[in-house]
Parts: C-alpha cells; sequence; structure tokens
DNA sequence: CCGGCCACCTGCGGGC
DNA sequence: TGCCCGCAGGTGGCCG
C-alpha cells in the first residue's frame, strides 16, 4: 500500500499528536504480522514519553528516552490517531494510548506490517542498515546511481526498487518515474548512460515531491491520516492506465510484469 | 555477488 | 447469489 509519500504523509499527520506525550498502555491484538510483534513491548514502553518521531525509508521511527519503536504499513497498513473510545475494528492489531486521550491505531488487512523494537541504535538493526540512500537526499544523484549500476542486468525497474540501491521507490513511482525519464522499463541498468541516470534522478525526485505535496496516492484503501484522501492518483500518467492512451505521444500505454509486478509504459516514449 | 522467484495475508471486482 | 480467478501500494529470504 503505502508508498514513500504516503508513508511521509503519515508521520507529519501523526507527528503533533504524539510528540512530547506519556504512553498510557499499548494494545496488541494481533502479534502475527509479517514478523511478530515484538515482545513486551506493553511494560517497555508504559509511561514512556515520545520524544520524537522521524522515518527511515518506509519505516516510522518513534523515539523514547530508551531506545526505537519501528512501524512499517506493508502493502495494506494504515495507522490512524483516534480518540480512545472509539471502539477498534476488525484488523486493528496494535495501538499506543497515551494518557491525553487519543490512540495511535494500526490498522493491517494483510498484516504485512511489522511493529518491531529496535533498540538504542536502530540504524544498525538488521532492518535499516543495508538501506541505500533517501531520494530526496542531496547523495541520492545521478552519478551514484550510474555508478551502481556497472555491469548491472536487471531491468532498471528492478533497480531502483531496490532498497540497497536507493529507498522508498515502490511500484507506483517507479513506472511514473521511468515515463517521466523516458527510459523503458525493462532495460538492463548496466546500459544506461550517465545523462539518463541524471534525468532520472531528476524523475524520482519530481514525482515523489509532488506526492508528498499531494498527500499521497489513493487507490483502493488509502487515505490521508485525518481521513482525507491523498490526491496524487489524478496526476499518474502511466500507472494503472493499461489501454488508455499516452498523455504525450497518443500510443497505448502497455502493462507487463517486470520483477512480479505490475509495470506501465509508453512503448513509443520509453526506449 | 547476482538475478530470479517465493512467501507472507486478506479483500475486492469481474466473469460465469 | 455464489464461486473462482486475478489483482493489490512491500520486502526478506532462498536457490542456483
Amino acid at each position: 500500500m503505502p508508498e514513500l509519500p504516503e508513508v511521509e504523509t503519515t508521520l507529519r499527520g501523526v507527528r503533533p499528536y504524539v510528540v512530547g506525550q506519556v504512553i498510557k498502555t499499548v494494545v496488541v491484538r494481533q502479534r502475527h504480522l509479517r514478523v511478530p510483534v515484538t515482545r513486551g513491548l506493553e511494560s517497555r514502553l508504559q509511561n514512556q514519553v515520545v520524544r520524537s518521531v522521524g522515518r527511515r525509508a518506509k519505516y516510522l521511527l518513534f523515539q523514547f528516552d530508551f531506545g526505537t519503536l519501528s512501524v512499517h504499513l506493508g502493502m495494506s497498513g494504515r495507522l490512524r490517531v483516534v480518540p480512545v473510545d472509539l471502539p477498534p475494528e476488525k484488523h486493528d492489531h496494535f495501538e499506543l494510548v497515551f494518557e491525553h486521550g487519543i490512540c495511535l491505531r494500526l490498522r493491517d488487512p494483510r498484516r504485512f506490517g511489522q511493529v518491531l523494537w529496535l533498540g538504542t541504535r536502530p540504524l544498525e538493526s538488521k532492518w535499516l542498515k543495508h538501506l541505500g540512500p533517501e531520494p530526496l537526499d542531496p547523495d541520492f544523484n545521478g552519478d551514484y546511481l550510474y555508478r551502481q549500476a556497472r555491469s548491472r542486468k536487471v531491468a532498471v525497474k528492478n533497480f531502483i526498487m531496490d532498497g540497497r540501491i536507493v529507498v522508498g521507490v515502490g511500484n507506483i513511482y517507479a513506472s511514473e518515474a521511468l515515463y517521466l525519464a523516458g527510459i523503458h522499463p525493462s532495460r538492463a541498468a548496466g546500459r544506461i548512460s550517465l545523462k539518463r541516470y541524471h534525468q532520472l534522478c531528476t524523475s524520482i525526485e519530481q514525482v515523489l515531491r509532488a506526492a508528498i505535496k499531494a498527500g499521497g496516492t489513493t487507490l483502493r484503501d488509502y487515505m490521508s491520516i485525518d481521513g482525507r484522501a491523498g490526491y496524487f492518483e489524478q496526476e499518474l500518467h502511466m500507472y494503472g492506465r493499461e489501454g488508455f492512451p499516452c498523455p504525450h505521444c497518443g500510443t497505448t500505454i502497455k502493462r507487463r510484469i517486470i520483477g512480479q509486478r505490475s509495470t506501465f509504459y509508453c512503448a513509443t516514449c520509453q526506449r
């Protein structure tokens, strides 16, 4: 579900409600997410203060005095701020209940999410240590991508979706960025020029910034934190548009499976 | 090291 | 109506 813009939207929505607040209780209704929820969170977090909320890749990081809790939304997770007396519904697996009467509730029908205690050095944990640069950071640039791509035979779409190369480019924005850069998604990563990698970098930044500004993309079940829908879906050029004309040249948009995921592209504009 | 594939899980829409 | 199929935004792990 959520790609980076949705996670960023969630982060910004949640932050003002939880930073500086004291946890009264932790509720785990379903421990069996893709990775089992860390045991003992209930006692570890009771009476603790959320000092800050951040993000690394698509992992939300809640910092406490003695460590960091990470929450990953997987494919179908949503994190919402609700009044403590709002009854939980099906798939409401986890929540932080605060003393000031609100609660941070995780709903995740497919249970691909994660709720993990990462200790005092979260960036060195097995979940975060291998991750590449953030796509909106200055050290992510065309030179870097080009260097990483040397002698790589993977399709460029798989390449930019590999978190060891760069984080935060999910299935929707991979198709969008490659369209904006005019690069065919199945082209081998090692057979793209430096110049085109500069363009791809710019396109990735551009599409992610625009999506964050719009509050993320809404497909089926994503709503931003206060319940309003994201508005980026109407700005998608390729994703989910098989059979429609390319907005640039009119060629019929194609869909094919690359890396086991649906991929949308214009065979005329993308080479 | 690299590329390819699988698994984890529920829900929804379309076709018959 | 109801069943079956294919589809869905992520990512760690395994195999050759």
